[in-house]
RNA sequence: GGCCCGUUCGUCUAGCGGUUUAGGACACCGCCCUCUCAAGGCGGAGGUCACGGGUUCGAAUCCCGUACGGGCUACCA
């Protein structure tokens, strides 16, 4: 208890790796810390863990931060914003990383260790075979400080390693979301600190980080449980209290494997080129691994920067599944609204395609506007926009292959039936819209004897050149009088 | 090998010892609405709560074990 009730001074981190780009597991952590900060009235920090000089890209990072402001989540403090704790990138912050090291020597935490990776290895096997523990078997920590001092200037090369208290007995992490978890101490060695080439270990740059940003909640994923009670040595040996812990189970695949690109996209900028909003991804990622209350599916970010909290998230993993978010990217696209709609899926969209200019939304807003509960009530993916309605901003319609079987070939004497009384009925029409056509249209099935759905579905085709599309009356009113006729005669 | 964790309809979940004949959502099926497709409304199917023992008057809920899955076991993060 306690960890949301505080809601003062939170201060939370995420704190990518530039390795990659921010895939949805990550997306999803960055999210539960930016919502339990909003909800607490906290600083969200967002620090660039780029320890890893080999494999991090100013590439990846440019996307992180991208792909985290497309889903909305500011951050208070971090790269871009500055803040009173930077600096946020891991690799300028080596001074604090040698000065926690130098305390840790201090007080007899840490020690030189000038075993070769070879040995090392050896060891690891010997131990394994041997049924036990596969830790480092602490040979480097019995040196006096003198020889170690000596061997270090004769040029040997060493790394620092963590002492654990021989006396430590367990290490208790009590975690927000999984409880409490006890490690043997004697099960975890004595860890890397700092590497031969002096830089630290994520497992130390990372607590001297929290230490120094004031970090009171570590939410991350359950990758770094087995870290935690390694990481709760480092802050102990640094003599400074510990924060509270919160660890996420993963995400995986539609097969219960680790989510990968077979499982489809996985980098949060694919999203939205695939139609989806950022609220959808926001709400359901929200939803995959918490709840509001078990019964809520719509959660908006506002919600969740009201309501989130740590301990409704659940500790088993879930598996992503696409058709729930596609519903949940619907249900967003629907309640849009007109303008809102237009704005940011129907034009874009259409100017993307090449069928309008941009400035035509300003030309004629009003007829977008009509046309945009038309279309946003019968998709759930924004890709589907130019194949809705992309038939009124072309020339001449093209009739898709079914249609063209289905509607036209398996009657041509029935079509050419009902487009004449089509022609007849809309040359009384004095003022062209949708209640007008309507009304001249209505009667034509019971006056040529035929179903309504048969008449109709000539005409749209003949109109949109399918078979799904916007409600007909509508279709012709948008399209215009000239148009109309024009795409019925071609038939 | 060792240490740690997880396991409720196909999927996400509610449930935190009795109010549960296990609730909701997506997906699925049917009906209604209807100019198509959606949306919406109504209804349906779908769970031996991983398995086996205990504790208890009573267990999805507590304990132990087993199985399966996962994480860590790096001079990756």
């Amino acid at each position: 208890m306690g960890s949301t009730s505080q809601t003062t001074s939170v201060r939370v981190r995420f704190a990518p790796s530039p390795t990659g780009t921010l895939h949805l597991g990550g997306a999803r952590t960055a999210l539960y810390n930016w919502a339990f900060a909003r909800r607490c009235g906290g600083t969200f920090v967002l620090r660039i863990d780029d320890t890893d000089p080999e494999r991090s890209t100013a590439e990846n990072i440019e996307q992180i931060l991208s792909a985290l402001t497309w889903l909305g989540l500011d951050w208070d403090e971090g790269p871009q914003v500055g803040g009173a704790y930077g600096p946020y990138f891991q690799t300028q912050r080596g001074d604090n990383y040698a000065r926690a090291l130098q305390t840790m020597i201090d007080r007899g935490a840490a020690y030189r260790c000038f075993c070769s990776a070879e040995e090392l290895a050896a060891k690891r096997d010997a131990a394994r075979k041997g049924g036990g523990p596969s830790g480092y078997d602490r040979t480097c920590r019995g040196l006096s400080p003198e020889e170690s001092q000596a061997r270090a200037d004769a040029g040997e090369p060493y790394v620092w390693r963590l002492a654990v208290p021989e006396d430590r007995g367990e290490v208790i992490v009590d975690d927000i979301v999984r409880g409490q978890m006890a490690f043997p101490a004697d099960a975890l060695d004595d860890m890397v600190i700092v590497r031969s080439d002096g830089s630290p270990t994520y497992n130390f740059a990372s607590v001297v980080d929290d230490i120094d940003m004031g970090i009171t909640h570590i939410i991350r994923g359950d990758d770094h449980v087995s870290n935690t009670p390694r990481q709760i040595l480092v802050f102990e040996a640094l003599g400074d209290a510990l924060p509270r812990f919160a660890h996420l189970s993963m995400i995986w695949g539609q097969d219960n494997k680790k989510l990968s690109k077979r499982h489809g996209a996985t980098g949060v900028e694919e999203y939205d080129a695939l139609g989806y909003v950022p609220e959808a991804l926001v709400n359901y990622l929200a939803l995959l691994g918490w709840s509001l209350d078990g019964e809520t599916t719509i959660v908006s970010p506002r919600t969740l920067c009201e309501h989130f909290s740590l301990e409704r998230i659940s500790k088993n993993p879930a598996v992503f599944d696409t058709a729930k978010l596609e519903w949940i990217n619907g249900v967003y696209l629907r309640e849009m609204g007109a303008e809102e709609f237009a704005r940011r899926g129907l034009v874009p969209r259409l100017v993307a395609a090449g069928l309008v200019d941009a400035g035509d939304y300003e030309a004629r807003a009003d007829w977008y506007h009509e046309l945009a509960p038309l279309v946003s009530e019968r998709i759930k993916l924004l890709t589907e926009v130019v194949p809705l309605c992309g038939f009124l901003f072309v020339d001449a319609v093209r009739v898709d292959e079914k249609a063209q079987a289905k509607v036209l070939d398996k009657d041509p004497e029935a079509v050419s039936v009902v487009v004449a009384a089509a022609l007849t009925a809309l040359a009384e029409v004095a003022e062209w819209s949708t209640p007008a056509i309507e009304a001249a249209l209505k009667d034509l099935p019971e006056v040529l004897d035929m179903k309504a759905r048969v008449v109709f579905q000539v005409i749209r085709v003949a109109i949109t050149g399918s078979q799904v599309s916007p409600p007909l009356f509508e279709s012709m009113a948008l399209l215009g009088r000239e148009r109309s006729i024009a795409r019925l005669q071609a038939i």
